[in-house]
DNA sequence: TCTTGCATACTACCATACAAGTCAAGAGAG
DNA sequence: CTCTCTTGACTTGTATGGTAGTATGCAAGA
């Protein structure tokens, strides 16, 4: 069965199953605080609403709680999980540790192509200054995602994806605080560091960078206490 | 509700759900190679073996297939994954970056209780040697858990127990090859240099440790191509 | 006022039935 | 013999029913 609403590309050839499309609907619904830490979903709640039986709403459930996004209470419920900030600033380091180690890998050999590439990013991100917070976090991710592939580590990208989940659910809830500007800056200068072969630079701008998002983490824990653990 | 005093262990009434039984089993036994890369299995097949029905098989398939050991194909059956050079190079390098800033972080504190403890574990480690492949590897694990627990990083922790999971593959066809007295010589180098808070130390004698339990790949490779992609 | 027992209405877990896609063996035509 | 098509025995995907555990409200009793 086909999810109204959802299936604009599954004209094409491409049958995507009814567990992938509420996976991708369900996950970006919680990182958009679409739903709310905390809040209670059922299996029965979601078939209904989707016009799908239990079964493939409780396998895309499963798949959001094996990535920490949802708690599965059995007998009990199934909650939008809470945001403990243990688990984010955990992530966190898991990500600075990896991105670190990708940014030393393309400054020890930077690839003129990549540069160009990262550099044409950069320009397209500074015309998002001022714009919507959604649409620099998409070339936000792009742009870090192309740090991954420029090494040649996309496995180790779906490791990042995951750490960057729980960061983005906190980072979403401050996107009244966080400045754009500053942010394009920052990458401005791992890009500069890389292309200039600076191993050590590029693997300080990347720590410094992604120790920045999250420090409006206490500010948003005050604003918002009953999102947390 | 839980009684004062009594723990799960305890309790015989405790009730581990059929899934994550099945799943521990199988991810086991994906390990071990009791379940050898391309091998198919099939919902139906172990749902019966184990005496319970498709559903709770079919979601630890899926659980498993999410960890990159099982690749589940549509209509067509269910094979555990091949083993993937990049995928497991891949999996070392999120591994090692981030053990890497874990016993930076160590080394830059040194706790003498954790100290104590880590060379309580060498004194085991090294009666292990001339033993079983297996006990070294519970032991190995355990002192790896303890310098990511030693570090507060717990949720760190889950990452690398899947990054594992894909080197341990390897590592267990290469069982007959490895060197337990050399492995236990680097986790005794490692453990001289955090207690002596040299973080540049530690951290070369961690990333040299994890780069050579993966040196013997292209020979497993080449004794074993059909459990390669 | 506070506790206790119980009916009730949930929940997730598991079993079973059906649907739909894949693939290979084999019949039949050329 | 070679090619094409059909058939049917697989596979996983989805739907639905039944079961046991859990929370909750309320009435009876201390």
């Amino acid at each position: 069965m086909q999810l109204a609403g959802l299936d604009a590309a599954s004209l094409k050839t491409v049958r995507v199953s009814v567990v992938d499309q509420l996976y991708a609907t369900l996950r970006g619904a919680i990182i958009d605080n679409d739903l709310s830490p905390g809040a209670r979903i059922s299996e029965t709640e979601i078939a209904q609403h989707y016009g799908v039986s239990r079964q493939p709403v409780r396998e895309a459930f499963i798949k959001l709680a094996n990535e920490g996004l949802l708690e599965i209470r059995p007998q009990r419920g199934t909650f939008v999980a809470k945001i403990s900030r243990p688990a984010v600033m955990d992530a966190r380091f898991v990500r600075e540790a990896v991105e670190a180690d990708i940014v030393k890998l393309l400054a020890q050999a930077p690839e003129p192509a990549l540069i160009a590439d990262l550099r044409d990013q950069l320009v397209r991100q500074r015309q998002i200054i001022g714009g919507s917070a959604r649409d620099f976090m998409e070339a936000d991710e792009a742009f870090h995602h192309t740090l991954a592939a420029g090494a040649g580590k996309e496995n180790a990208w779906r490791v990042i994806v995951e750490m960057k989940a729980q960061m983005d659910r906190v980072r979403f809830l401050s996107s009244m605080h966080f400045s754009v500007a500053r942010l394009v800056d920052q990458h401005t200068q791992l890009v500069d560091a890389i292309a200039a072969g600076d191993a050590v630079g590029a693997e300080q701008a990347i720590r410094f960078h992604l120790r920045g998002i999250l420090q409006d983490l206490p500010i948003i824990e005050q604003e918002h206490p009953e999102y947390f653990r």
